[in-house]
RNA sequence: GGGCCGUUAGCUCAAGUGGUAGAGCACCGGGCUUUUAACCCGUUGGUUGAAGGUUCGAGUCCUUCACGGCCCA
């Protein structure tokens, strides 16, 4: 927003806002109205935790002492009462201190044009600490300025910001009125970093791929297609940086890992938002089974790094335990468990499981193997009952384009997923680093492609030719952040955890 | 994509079976020099998500659309 639009289009503003840009103008009127010289010297968080202890700063210390403090905030809430006034300010701490403001104790003039700033103006106060009747630790300002004149109203204190569409389109309001929501993300960055230290500790290197490729690989999606203007070639927001970072495990990077963004172009639901911030790490010399012994120790140390001791989190009503070593069991194990009425030899008989999936109400394609059939069978019937943290495996290889085939037992992979809290977690696997195998691979890819289904892979020559030159042993993984997030901040929709979810756009006015 | 629910003042919410749209907070004016959702007195504030329809009359009934929430695919 430059100079344009000060005056005219303001004919659907509100009474309030109206009256809030009349005190602007008067201001401007009499001087600067946004100053950039205040510094403050503590945050409200900060003078709570060095003085906020009644017993070591009773009010008597304070008042001999006379602790000099500044602070910088938004009013959140005031309490005028002639000529004194109690306000609270909220910092960058996200904690709010109280200030005690007396007409006599400010400069001329400042208590009176107090009396008209609003809640949500930005202040500084300077002062010394005092405590007041009820104990509260406060600011006695003697100097008071106005930082920021706001235009627009808070929400109501008492009951805040709750309609869930303007707390997701302004999260900035969101964020004042609700401060639990902060929490949310302070706890993301926290534990963001904690896996970062984690993987680092264990000599891995951060690295960062494309996001726009050629060709969408390594993951069965849709992409979101992009056009290059001075190229004239079209391009696509990936799908997952995995064919990249194993192409860096051919070239030497034998540890590597990227968090960042994907694209998917699929719904839109409490689970998924079209970009979402995927962990992917490449360990050279480790197979799917190291890869489930890291994961374990990394969640713990998620756990225990966000404070929950023992490694038990509540989450929607269920207690999660991190805890214990969590249960591996493969997909045919885990169907037969849940489905008591079938048996082994039904699981690989591709007309068995037809039927299966007729009296399940799943829908099938007449392409489909024994192995997709399977795994549609275990996605009704198990997935959502796999609470606990739970490492599926023998993933089939027809569902697993880029996973090392197992050697007893070349159906299945040497894949896993990590469920919890009934949702995919994590997935990871020995990778394929047979050129030729993989090749093949991709041209089935290619054939379904070919019969309809747009999320198959394409054929990828280049990456082809990075395993010719021949990748180590491998195994890969890709936890989802933002379930992660969820998991470990009790939320219910990946909205809650994004601080802005994919909306439609507002209807135009 | 389908089903159900929602959208009323800046915010949080009310308004039998259709009959002049209200409250609390906020705001504005007045009072009050230790308040805690401060308090007391007095005001103000609305294109009821949008567009059509039925009706003497629609926040309310019908249709379509937009956005959101929950559930399902």
């Amino acid at each position: 927003m430059t100079d344009q639009n000060n005056n005219d289009d303001h004919h659907d503003e509100n009474r309030l806002i109206a009256e809030r840009r009349g005190k602007l103008s008067a201001l401007r009127e009499q001087g600067q109205v946004f100053p950039n010289t205040f510094k403050p010297d503590h945050t409200a968080a900060r003078l709570l935790a060095e003085y906020g202890d009644d017993q070591a700063w009773p009010q008597d210390r304070l008042e001999s002492d006379k602790v000099p403090a500044s602070v910088a905030g938004r009013i959140i809430s005031r309490r005028i009462m002639g000529k004194a006034a109690f306000v609270h300010v909220r910092d960058r701490s996200g904690a709010q201190i109280q200030l005690y403001l007396r007409r006599d104790d400010l400069p001329e003039g400042v208590y009176q044009a107090f009396k008209h700033w609003d809640v949500g103006d930005i202040v500084g106060a300077s002062g010394v600490l005092m405590r007041t009747k009820t104990g509260e630790l406060s600011v006695h300002a003697d100097r008071l300025e106005l930082l920021v004149k706001s235009l627009r109203p808070l929400p109501e204190k008492w009951h805040g910001l709750t309609d869930q569409e303007t707390r997701y389109r302004q999260r900035y309001v969101d964020l004042i009125a609700n401060p639990d929501v902060r929490d949310v993300f302070v706890t993301r960055a926290r534990l963001v970093r904690i896996v970062r230290e984690f993987l680092e500790a264990r000599e891995f290197l951060e690295v960062e791929t494309p996001m726009m490729h050629h060709l969408p690989g390594g993951a069965a999606a849709r992409p979101f297609k992009t056009h290059h203007n001075a190229l004239g070639i079209d391009l696509f927001l990936r799908v997952a940086p995995e064919l990249f970072l194993k192409r860096l495990v051919v070239g030497g990077l034998e540890r590597v890992y990227e968090i960042n963004r994907n694209f998917r172009n699929e719904g839109v639901s409490t689970r998924h938002n079209p970009e979402f911030t995927m962990l992917e790490f490449y360990w050279a010399y480790a197979d799917y089974n190291d890869l489930m012994d890291l994961t374990e120790a990394m969640l713990r140390e998620i756990a225990r790094e966000l404070g929950h001791d023992g490694g038990r989190v509540d989450y929607q009503g269920e207690s999660i335990d991190f805890g214990p070593e969590f249960a591996r069991q493969s997909v045919e194990e885990a169907v037969l468990a849940f489905n008591p009425d079938l048996e082994a030899a039904q699981l690989r008989d591709p007309a068995a499981l037809r039927e299966i999936c007729k009296r399940l109400e799943i829908h099938t394609e007449s392409g489909w193997g024994w192995g997709k059939l399977l795994l549609e069978v275990f996605e009704k019937t198990v997935e959502e009952k796999l609470v606990q943290p739970t490492f599926i495996t023998g993933y089939p290889t027809e569902v697993s384009p880029l996973s090392r085939r197992n050697d007893d037992d070349p159906e299945i992979t040497d894949r896993f997923e990590l469920f919890i809290a009934g949702r995919e977690i994590a997935n990871g696997f020995s990778e394929l680093n047979d050129p030729e195998d993989q090749a093949e691979r991709f041209r089935a890819q290619v054939a379904s492609r070919d019969a309809g289904d747009q999320e198959a892979m394409h054929f990828d020559a280049d990456y082809i030719r990075a395993l010719e030159y021949g990748m180590p042993p491998t195994g890969g993984e890709g936890i989802g952040i933002d379930r992660l997030v969820m998991l470990f901040t009790d939320s219910a929709s990946i909205r809650d955890v994004l601080l802005f979810p994919y909306l439609k756009p507002e209807a135009a006015e």
